[in-house]
DNA sequence: CGTACGTTTGATCTTTCTCAATAATGGTGG
DNA sequence: CCACCATTATTGAGAAAGATCAAACGTACG
């Protein structure tokens, strides 16, 4: 037997109540908040550098990158968005975009009125709270990612986002047991470390080689968590998660 | 004749306000806070990663710097912070910092008690707002940060810190004419930029030398900020500040 | 006026990139 | 269910950007 299916907005509040504390009543109002579903295909925008958003997409199932390009094109990939996460919350209290968030696979949306999620911030200051203390979490995500390409080696930084994403999906209890499936090309994977697909495989195949990793197509195992931790410099306090899960 | 000298607090008002726009009121209110002032020396921290902040420093003259280490010891600077800037507004809504904020040069920072700010959040909407706009559109840095540490080439990296720094002086109205001077050593523009110090003096020698800036000790002058700007890949859009400046 | 710190220079080494080709894989239409 | 095509992964060889090491030179300040 199945445990009864989540609902889009259960999935948010568990996701908020991960960064801030918050009561049943406050789960309630988000849960009631009006939205609308959407199916997303992969490499679909959600919202793209320069846009005014009028709604706010939160993610129920699938995976999303945030981008930006340079002048010259090439692409720095952000930060990787799991269920649960608000995708335009940031953006929201922005006039306009400064980057790009696109699906990296398919997947389902729920769009919530900007004006609703005004007025649900003005009339519950918990919620107000842990919506602010989720954009500062995410933050901190970046600046540790500014940290892993700019001062990490290839291996540790393939690695270090190896690690941050198992320890985000187990946090949000996505994964199965000890393997998951690491929802990105090699390409891709350059694209969020600073490096060229050519060099990533190389240093998987290293990872592999050292057992560090064992893959199969894209579904990735740890055989020894400490020691990717290690390897991958990993320390999870910058998530800012109350509950420690892994 | 000088100009009446602005009030510590009447900078941060201005900061803010460069975010999203303030009613006179508001500005009272900030003004009002209650706050001491202190005078910090060159490389003092104002926090420490894993500290708990219980006070927000806004800084008032001087520079500081956003930082963080790798597990080796090396050290990437993650942001630059002018004067008028709050320094602990993010670390104030989380429990630790993930972070380390350091002076670059002997300055002074007016320090507000956490409890005065949660005090003017709840009973003031749009500072409420000022305030989590500050944090998103500083946001918004980080991110560009990672980019042009992932994506960019050392002459463009470099370029691209020294536009922002002269940018947002601007916007603070922090620099007498063209001229401005860069606080930083060359190993600090190396760890703020994912380079070594050597390799920023040999790339600083090439952007004079192709007539992109002149410098004298640390003093810096764009002779045309277009070709400068060109070279940076730089678009201040990412600053979100409502009025542009420069 | 000396000492510590910051800048500059040269020579050499390494990591990572580039370019190019080949091999797997996965999804699609028939 | 199969053949085909587009994407993705893998491999090799050579080039380049940037790192490293070491020394010399400036300069600010106590």
């Amino acid at each position: 037997m199945e445990p009864p299916r989540e609902t889009a907005l259960e999935l948010l509040a568990r996701k908020l109540n991960l960064h801030h504390r918050l009561s049943d009543k406050d789960v309630a109002a988000i849960v009631a908040l009006p939205h609308r579903i959407r199916k997303l295909e992969a490499q679909s925008y959600t919202l793209r550098e320069g846009d005014r958003p009028e709604r706010c997409a939160v993610l129920v199932s699938g995976f999303a990158i945030r981008h930006k390009l340079t002048g010259e094109g090439s692409r720095q990939i952000l930060s990787i968005n799991i269920p649960g996460e608000p995708l335009d919350f940031q953006n929201t209290f922005l006039d306009e975009s400064d980057h790009n968030v696109q699906m990296l696979t398919r997947g389902v949306v729920a769009e919530i009125p900007r004006e609703a999620i005004e007025g649900l911030v003005a009339t519950h200051a918990e919620i107000a709270r842990a919506i602010l203390v989720n954009a500062l979490a995410e933050a901190s995500i970046f600046r540790e990612w500014t940290l892993n390409v700019g001062r990490r080696d290839a291996r540790s930084r393939i690695a270090h986002l190896l690690c941050e994403f198992a320890f985000r999906l187990s946090a949000q209890k996505l994964n199965r047991n000890e393997v998951y499936e690491l929802p990105m090309t090699q390409e891709q994977l350059a694209d969020a470390t600073g490096l060229t697909a050519v060099h990533v495989n190389r240093v998987l195949q290293g990872l592999q080689r050292d057992g560090l990793i064992e893959r199969d197509r894209r579904m990735i195992r740890f055989p020894s968590w400490l020691r990717m931790q290690d390897v991958a410099d990993f320390n999870s306090r910058y998530l800012h998660m109350r509950d420690l899960a892994a």
